[in-house]
DNA sequence: CTGAAAGCGCTTACAG
DNA sequence: CTGAAAGCGCTTACAG
């Protein structure tokens, strides 16, 4: 069995009678093989539990059969679905996947993280942290690291591009909310200023006043954090204001589960004097109460893309760039 | 700079005007090297932007610098937090981490995985997922890759273990209930039966009754699922009783939140006619209302002791096998 | 249909 | 303090 030492191509070949060359067409498929040697070297194979190894393998092919991700936070569900997402298509593949994080503040720096990527000869990279410098990305593509950038936009950089239809998906929230249920006075939690999804959903929200011809009132937006914390603090701001909002709508679930947690403690009934909306539908959405109104961000469809996206290119495809954009989807529940 | 064909140990010492045994220990830091010439390579080094192939390195080493987490769902806020505590530590120590993917049902069988993951040569493995047969263990064992399982018991395989103190955690919430709370009858909510690490925690609600005097009635004990749709199902045959509990304590939180919705539904106050109670202290555990009394499962915690325990194995630690066992923490909240 | 041999880019005894 | 060279285990032109 598994004696001493691990076993080697040319201990396979020794046993089946043939050289390192067959063995290793046998395995590749590669090059025609009599149907009587295949046998021999495939019990071989099986025989000794062969394993070629991968560092002299990717030594030769200069592949490491190994695609990362690289996101802010990796407890982060919308993340979590985003890993699964990629690992399903990057496992059928034979591919591994690495995960990494690199915050937006604290923890090991962006640049430094891309370093490290780069440094392993990834074959791909899947970049869904926002804030990267244009010269990080050059580095990458330069490198021959193939790259898909998540939530992005095609010009703003080398690679491939997946991402959800953001600003579409929230104002097909917002003029539900204004259409069909008749909400007047429509606020906006956004998360820290100036970091994205929340420009996307925010033009969303913009939007859909804009063509239902209510006015964007600047006393009705607040910009906090992607938090919970920030959606009680915004929520507190708007409710405090002299004509408070009968709806409020937020940048992501995290912050409406702040503006609910807000609404009980000052004892408002949701959706009766307050509605309020999320985007992303987390798995927490579905369990507060009132469940949240939401819009889903689909994740796993995203990571799927990329990984495919990735895996045409490290197959040899060298088309031009694309860009895959994901249909958004309206989820009515108990709070808007 | 970048030009094309990416920069090898030769170029570093060809500017530098040494030899590339000189550059490599200079890099290494294995052997003294004089200070002006260690300057002008570590100058080269920087300019050329060098950075070793870590698949001639691995080659020559035996070594990947990376380790490997398993568990049955990489979705799962525990097993999130998990990885965050192992990236946490090896990040540190210049290693990467893969996460992987072997469902309890359905999806790549475990086998399968760990074939996958020796046959990548990785340096070392935590599981953390339940049921692999011992003979697997033994495998990845004698393939010289590094072990450390979580969850179970040092005596169960090879390599090191880390766990919570699961039995003695739940054992503390309710004798929390029943004595402080004077409830009288507490059911439990089990997952899976025979799946851990519900006999873990059933052991502790075992022995809390049993010390306080109190018989474990079969009646108020159900075994269903670790979800949510579980924790409904468990509520409804426990609230149908004869005699229904006053409380139920849930093997996870995700069954009390179940539970939660069906309390809600028939309209029984939380915690006044029914209190509940769950186990982990997930994100959704705070957001619920009530909010749920719980037992911290300190996953991120235990990711770094694994860690650190499989860094330690693979730097040439040859003791005795190791068994960790952290703390057990009760959260108070609203529920119970 | 099959094999002998070069070479991928490192690290590390061995030698001085 | 430094260098020439072997060799890690594969894949793949090249040759027949």
């Amino acid at each position: 069995m598994h004696g001493s030492g691990r076993v080697k191509i040319v201990d396979v070949a020794a046993a089946a009678g043939v050289s390192v060359t067959t063995v290793s067409h046998v395995i590749s498929g590669r090059r025609p093989v009599s149907a009587a040697t295949r046998a021999r070297v495939e019990d071989a194979v099986h025989r000794l539990g062969y394993q070629a190894d991968p560092s002299a393998r990717g030594l030769r092919t200069q592949r490491t059969d190994t695609i990362g991700l690289v996101v802010p936070d990796i407890t982060n569900p919308f993340n979590t679905e985003l890993a699964a997402g990629i690992q399903e298509i990057a496992y059928a593949h034979d591919l591994l996947t690495v995960v990494c994080e690199a915050p937006m503040s604290g923890g090991p720096q962006l640049p430094a993280v891309l370093r490290q990527l780069t440094a392993r000869r990834l074959d791909g990279i899947v970049l869904g942290r926002f804030g990267a410098r244009r010269a990080d990305l050059d580095l990458i593509a330069a490198s021959g690291t193939r790259l898909v950038r998540l939530g992005t936009r095609i010009a703003d950089g080398p690679g491939d591009v997946v991402r959800g239809a953001e600003t579409e998906g929230m104002r097909a929230l917002v003029e539900h909310l204004v259409g069909e249920r008749g909400y007047r006075r429509v606020g906006f939690i956004g998360g820290e200023p100036g970091v994205e999804p929340g420009g996307e959903r925010y033009e969303g929200y913009r939007q859909a006043l804009a063509a239902a011809g209510h006015a964007v009132l600047p006393e009705l937006t607040v910009w906090t954090g992607f938090t919970r914390e920030g959606g009680r603090a915004g929520a507190a701001r708007l409710l405090d204001a002299a004509q408070p909002p009968d709806a409020v709508v937020c940048a992501n679930d995290l912050i409406a589960i702040g503006v609910l947690d807000v609404a009980r403690q000052r004892g408002l009934a949701v959706p009766g004097n307050l509605a309020v909306a999320g985007y992303d539908d987390i798995d927490a959405a579905s369990m507060v109460s009132p469940a949240l109104t939401t819009v889903v961000n689909p994740a796993r469809e995203i990571g799927r893309s990329a990984a495919r996206l990735l895996i045409d290119r490290i197959a040899g495809d060298t088309g031009p760039a694309r860009e895959v954009v994901l249909a958004h989807q309206v989820v009515l529940r108990g709070s808007a």
